[in-house]
DNA sequence: GAAGTCCAAGAAATCGATTTCGTCAAGGTC
DNA sequence: GACCTTGACGAAATCGATTTCTTGGACTTC
């Protein structure tokens, strides 16, 4: 890979004026000429590790998302990705397990490449953005908010478990059970909390195990609702808050022998290919793509010099 | 972010030896000591940037994949991720999109980033190397092969078709169509290969348009489906050479009013959640972590130093 | 003619970590 | 005692691009 120097001197000129023709403008048309003619000759690329040591920038950013495996954020992903590189810049995804150590690993990673920012769904409210906020480099939260004063875009997520329990209501059903994510993420609770003021409106009793916790995935979901249907009072429906215990939770009233078409599923988030799902199931259909791209559209503000204060933008899920 | 040259002032030596301390062994323990509490107290992290202009190398590997929102690339990059972490590398993973221009830039990227090597499943056979390959960065293809002289990992995919197919048959289904991908790409080709090989081997025709080629996405398996469903004489049973096709072939095959579970469907790749995929199905399952897992390695050991000649693993699919 | 201003462009510094080179001291061998 | 080897460690160079500083020439104004 040729340098700079060796473009310099195939065109007769400095190196630094080699930097002022791609970067700068106080270059005579002579020598723009000749360094221009000498950099396709050599198929000269800057070295990228160069120029973002020297300016301290780059045109990259970190997106950090919990789980590749999850439709919603390989959806929110390319929602980023699609509005980064309109804008010049390079998407670098990291998975972490919603690990917080991992997490940390991947900010301080961040930092240290000089990174042009983070989109971050946070692993836990205790995610340490040190960091990266001391370098001063803009931080979007996604999905879920952080402690920090950052810029952040979710989802009414209450408002999803108001209308995902209430449809459950409005199918007929009235012992309705909740399968939640972990403890002490913030969508999750959003969500259950929704059902909650649902059942409490409605005056439906909630008996004792109906709000179970589980890990976000299928597994989780299936040994949730086992454990449902083997209450003394079994519920007749129950809501998820994520697809993907949906898939769980229904899997395991299929195995159970219950006919799934009479029992009552709310899922928020969508279940993959709509089609091969019972017709009674109801599903949230959350806006995983329009997430990625208001939090890149929001970073890449702030990356350009936008200085408000932090703010939230919430949008709106839907009845699929 | 504290550097190199704040330890070593606070730690009363030079940065060359606090660079040893981290990097080398010929540091008195005295010395040793003092650097890493001076280390410790200023939560040094070294600049990663710095490290990698002067060692002209970096402990970060590119994947670059088709189509993020298909499980099995998903399954493919959790599996190159847990290896590479495993030997303290990073991924950065990209989604080419299946475009060439994409996967071109990510590859000049990967170059001028100094990136350890790449992990490539090629958009097409004329994926450009020239870049990488001029820095003699080791290259992995996985999934699909290159015509350049690089490692390989892939599925014995024609063994895939004909397993596929052999199961239709053998559910009785003599009529029996082929959904591929997009002309040129190996992986189809050796699939439909596959289709062919076990229909001549069986003497049954294969009617005009009974091979249909598709993007590899749900709606190109659905529009090809519809395709040929209006033929003078419909199959009564189609391979889909990857899954998402035939997750639009079934919904085509379901809203043309055909019974699903009389209509033969054998797809490559696993359809997603199976219990709710009607049993007559026909999975072949791809290794597609072990895929991953299996390219890591072996990017590794080029970044280790191997130097043998370019080698081809071959793995196999299963009947699910 | 002298002084001031502006523009183009080369030389040198900068970014932060690593590596190379040189020096010194200690120990061992002849 | 002289010479050689080894290890520790500081000073300087290196990586490649960008930016800052300085200089010279051209032009304008007084």
């Amino acid at each position: 890979m040729a340098t700079i120097y060796e473009v310099a001197a195939l065109a007769g000129v400095s190196p630094a004026t080699v930097s002022r023709v791609f970067n700068g403008n106080t270059v005579s048309p002579e020598k723009q000429r000749a360094v221009r003619e000498a950099a396709a000759k050599l198929a000269f690329t800057p070295n990228k590790t160069a120029r973002r040591l020297r300016k301290q920038s780059s045109e990259v950013v970190a997106l950090l998302i919990p789980d590749i495996e999850n439709p919603f954020f390989t959806a929110l992903a390319r929602g980023v990705e699609d509005k980064a590189q309109e804008s010049g810049f390079s998407v670098v995804l990291c998975n972490t397990d919603d690990d917080p150590g991992k997490e940390l690993r991947y900010l301080q990673i961040a930092a240290s490449e000089q990174m042009a920012g983070v989109i971050l769904a946070p692993a836990s409210d205790e995610a340490d953005l040190g960091a990266i906020a001391s370098l001063g480099s803009p931080v979007v939260a996604v999905d879920r908010t952080t402690p920090y004063p950052v810029d952040a875009v979710k989802v009414d997520n209450r408002a999803a478990g108001i209308a995902a329990t209430t449809a459950l209501f409005d199918a007929g059903h009235r012992r309705i059970a909740c399968i939640a994510g972990p403890v002490g993420i913030e969508s999750t609770e959003d969500r259950f909390l929704g059902w909650r003021q649902v059942m409490t409106a409605r005056r439906a009793a909630i008996p004792e195990g109906y709000l179970q916790h589980a890990n976000f995935r299928a597994d989780g979901g299936h040994a949730a609702m086992r454990h449902l249907l083997a209450l003394p009072e079994p519920p007749e429906a129950v809501l998820t808050t994520n697809n993907l215990m949906g898939v769980g939770a229904l899997q395991a009233v299929v195995e159970a022998g219950v006919d799934p078409a009479r029992f009552g599923l709310a899922v928020v988030g969508e279940l993959p290919f709509m089609f091969l799902t019972p017709p009674a199931v109801v599903q949230v259909r959350l806006p995983a793509r329009h997430l990625g791209t208001t939090a890149a559209t929001m970073l890449l503000e702030r990356i350009g010099g936008d200085a408000q204060p932090p703010r939230t933008v919430v949008l709106r899920a839907e009845l699929a």
